[in-house]
DNA sequence: GCAAGATCTGACCATCCGGTCAAAACCCAT
DNA sequence: ATGGGTTTTGACCGGATGGTCAGATCTTGC
């Protein structure tokens, strides 16, 4: 099964990725059974183990493909456009993603902490070379007195983390918020106003 | 055993938490075997059991030390000092925090990216009942015109968020600074200008 | 409507893993 | 040194889990 190619194929190779992101995001690799994601798609284990050879198989192409969402706002980020908008526009975005896809989140953040033993060369590669393209970018605005002067990568950190800290920590951020508050629409004017006054040069 | 009595059982059951707070901070509940942490301890398996009960029991001994020592640099921000100065006071304890138990950090993240089954009432009370207490503190000093209005919860969030990405996501943020970097002395410095900024009235 | 291929399944296997247990080894006060 | 309690261990158990396979069932192009 190299590639889907019939309409029953790309339907229950798709159910079968919507049930694993549930599951591995959820409870992590090892945590997850394939017992458990063949429920979820609604399938039997032995008819996963037809659309994929391992569930290895399955997470490797969760997390491929998980990159791609991932990297997209950053890579939107225009050099010639307004600094400030851009900045606070991938702000913008990347919560957007938190907010509308938590568990793609919280996969990459379970990977990421154990060490990215799957995901090692992709970090390696595709997502410190745009790093490193857009703290360029940064930089040169900086140099032009259009934005504050920051360490332009941890600009990058504190984006992520700020970002992501919301749909990975969604339990004890509701917790500690209690009943009656929409996290993402505070968090969306709290960031708001601390990107304004960080980047103000 | 109730309580470690012995000079033996003592030594042992550090020994026990220190080798587990190992493999359960790199793998997770689930990814963590006994075998891997008997190892790491250089006792067997069944010498591991006659110390604690159950796996389940060595987790939740860690997660109970760990949330004591989590809210400590919280507590500590004293409510008649100055503001400015306590708010970046504990920035910087948290962050000296992340540095210094990363482990704790990783273990504390993957257990609430679960959705904190085995932490939920801790979260829903010490946690949420010291955050509200603190908020109330800063919402204070923020009415006096001490430091600049802002939604005082996501205020701490955003410490949270900002000082344990540097633990949590430790590869990551290696792998994009690449070689000669100090993580920790970089990030201390962006986010005093940070707060700096973002608190200034 | 009928092959030929695609899809699906029940039964099964080997391994791993948390946990048990009886007995051995060890420690120490008398 | 000896006996009682503490500590340690090899052997083992039962259930879970990833994966296999032979064959049944369904689809589809003709």
């Amino acid at each position: 099964m190299p590639r889907p190619k019939t309409r029953i194929q790309i339907r229950n190779s798709e159910t079968i990725l919507e049930a694993a992101l549930d599951v591995f995001s959820a409870h992590g690799f090892r945590g997850a059974t394939l017992d458990q994601i063949a429920e979820g798609a609604g399938l039997s284990k032995p008819n996963l183990l037809y659309y994929f050879p391992s569930k290895e198989a399955i997470h490797q192409t969760l997390l491929t493909r998980l990159l791609e969402t991932w990297l997209d706002p950053l890579r939107e980020m225009d050099p010639n456009g307004d600094p400030v908008a851009e900045v606070m526009g991938y702000v913008r975005r990347k919560l957007e993603l938190s907010r509308d896809y938590p568990r793609e989140s919280r996969l990459f953040a379970i990977e990421i902490l154990q060490g990215a033993p799957r995901m090692r060369e992709a970090i390696e590669g595709d997502l410190t070379a745009l790093v490193a393209e857009k703290a360029k970018v940064l930089r040169h605005w900086m140099e032009e007195g259009r934005i504050a002067r920051l360490d332009p990568v941890h600009l990058v950190f504190s984006i992520w983390a700020l970002t992501q800290h919301y749909a990975d920590f969604d339990v004890q951020v509701r917790t500690v918020l209690g009943e009656g508050h929409d996290p993402y629409a505070e968090a969306g004017a709290f960031l708001e106003t601390l990107y304004m006054r960080l980047l103000a040069p």
